[in-house]
RNA sequence: CGGGGUGUUGCGCAGUUGGUAGCGCGCCUGCUUUGGGAGCAGGAGGCCGCAGGUUCGAAUCCUGUCACUCCGACCA
């Protein structure tokens, strides 16, 4: 006992929650810090869980239409210049390439913060009629934005994302896009990430550089902060004009076409570990766990335990990502605790005892109860678990998030909920930049969005100025 | 960007008034173990973050610098 080891080494949630983030991410090997400032190195165990995430978007995006591409790394300068709000936006944080093959570029280059300039310049290029839309094109990169302060998946100096960027006719499709893209977000952060999110619109204050709307997921962590997971932007025409990206219509007159963007990012991880997280370490949804089980002989120097251990494994993984660990230098109980600190949804354990009776011990993650599993009956009786626990594990994110959000009609139950129950503040809003700005002053908090469901709070006034309000927010402290 | 903390072997740490580096874990070899973090024996592994300075001599003192981390500020 009272060895100092890994799993003992994470820090408590209650003592220090960003110690404890730090201590998760790393001990587990999510990442690890590179030798450059703001920069992080995805380990294998981390860029699994992002595989995964990744193969469940593409596939709902390819079902909408959208198609993969890639673009260019380095955009010229000029191209960043062409929209006005969109360069204010990112140039303090740009990262600029001025010199290569030994000669001081005639113009410099920026690394990609975002890649609509160059994508629109493109699409300009390759856009005659009205036959040709949409253009509905998707890509997987990283981008880079020179952050002051990093931590690893939250905000990171590079960071793994995909940036769909659509055109279209009319201004009304590329709402429908904008809003269809969020609703997957939404679907896949709650039915395969078990995380909850408010979906709503960003206030102008929030909105994306360049943009004419933006809209949101929000979700809600332990600490009761809250982090934005995933933004949809329609465009207007701000950069098909800023692009003259145009086409001659079905009336034969030339018009602009109206454009949309969209993205999530390795950000989604950090989301994970802090929604479902505990004093033990991660605690992966199945459905993007990369080990789902972990099958565990025991006593396997005696007759039979591995053969019987490795037997399970491979029908198992038929069907489900299995993996059977029977390195004989770690004791059972190592690898139970290592396991799940790894935050593998299922363990299965198989012993002498258990080949007796024909039997294995399912051990469940999220609320550690065993279940004895004839051997016969183990995949399908996996295939249940799994699927409860993603059930399980939503419904206690979801719990979470409604225990941690409060309504407030003035600034002293909106100070005094924050203050007792930090999380998410429900309040009535006038929609004027003033009262943001000085709910963000005194609180810290800032209006993450404006939900597209507006009920849950009665009266009409401003939760801060009194005035006249018809719109109901989400206001919280955010990473 | 401001304030605090920390850099000594893979990890966690000790190192007194300056005298040339040590402990635990891990790692390697062997044997015994195995149902909640195994035991014994032997062994390998260090530009003491980096750069200057003081000194006969620096992990230790001084200056600078870099990185990580925590708390704020900032962050489409």
């Amino acid at each position: 006992m009272s060895k100092d080891n890994q799993v003992e080494a994470i820090t408590s949630m209650e003592e220090n929650f960003s110690q404890w983030y730090t201590d998760v991410v790393t001990k587990t090997e999510l990442v690890d810090y590179s030798p450059v400032k703001g920069f992080m190195v995805i380990r294998a165990y981390g860029y699994a869980i992002w595989e995964n995430i990744q193969a469940i978007f593409d596939k709902e995006f390819k079902k909408t239409g959208v198609k993969n591409c890639y673009f260019p790394l380095l955009i010229p300068e000029s191209f960043l210049n062409k929209e006005k709000e969109h360069v204010e936006g990112f140039s303090p944080e740009v990262a600029w390439v001025t010199e290569a093959g030994g000669k001081t570029l005639e113009e410099r280059l920026c690394i990609r913060p975002t890649s609509e300039t160059i994508i629109c310049s493109m699409y300009s290029k390759w856009l005659k009629s009205y036959r040709d839309l949409p253009f509905l094109y998707n890509q997987w990169c990283s981008v880079i934005r020179w952050e002051k302060t990093t931590r690893p998946f939250l905000r990171t100096a590079e960071f793994l994302w995909q940036e769909g960027h659509t055109v279209h006719e009319t201004f009304e499709e590329a709402e429908a896009k904008t809003l269809e893209m969020l609703e997957i977000y939404r679907r896949v952060c709650e039915e395969d990430l078990a995380m909850p999110v408010i979906t709503g619109e960003k206030s102008e204050k929030e909105r994306f550089a360049g943009a004419h709307a933006t809209y949101s997921i929000e979700a809600l962590m332990h600490d009761g902060q809250a982090l934005q997971s995933g933004t949809s932007h329609n465009l207007g025409d701000h950069f098909t004009k800023a692009f003259d990206i145009k086409f001659l219509g079905r009336d034969n007159k030339e018009q602009y076409g109206y454009s949309t963007s969209w993205g999530v990012s390795t950000r989604l991880i950090g989301g994970i570990i802090m929604v479902h997280g505990d004093n033990k370490g991660l605690k992966l949804p199945p459905r993007i766990a990369p080990i789902q089980a972990i099958i565990i002989p025991i006593s396997q120097h005696k007759e039979g335990v591995v053969d019987a251990a490795g037997k399970l494994t491979e029908t198992l993984q038929g069907r489900f990502r299995a993996e059977i660990d029977a390195n004989e230098n770690y004791s059972p109980g190592w690898k139970f605790n290592q396991y799940e600190m790894k935050g593998v949804p299922v363990r299965i354990e198989i012993g002498p005892k258990d080949i007796e009776k024909g039997q294995c011990v399912f051990v469940r993650r999220d609320t550690g109860e065993k279940l004895f599993v004839p051997l016969d009956q183990a995949s399908d009786k996996l295939g249940e678990v799994l699927e409860d626990i993603q059930q399980n594990m939503y419904k206690m994110a979801k719990e979470m998030l409604a225990k941690k959000t409060s309504v407030a009609h003035n600034m002293d139950e909106f100070k005094k909920a924050l203050e007792e129950n930090p999380g998410y503040i429900k309040a009535k809003w006038c929609g004027c930049r003033e009262c943001e700005d000085k709910i963000k002053e005194e609180t810290g908090a800032t209006l993450r969005n404006i939900p597209f469901d507006q009920s849950g709070v009665d009266g009409d006034t401003c939760v801060y100025c009194g005035g006249k309000a018809d719109k109901v927010a989400y206001f919280a402290r955010a990473y």
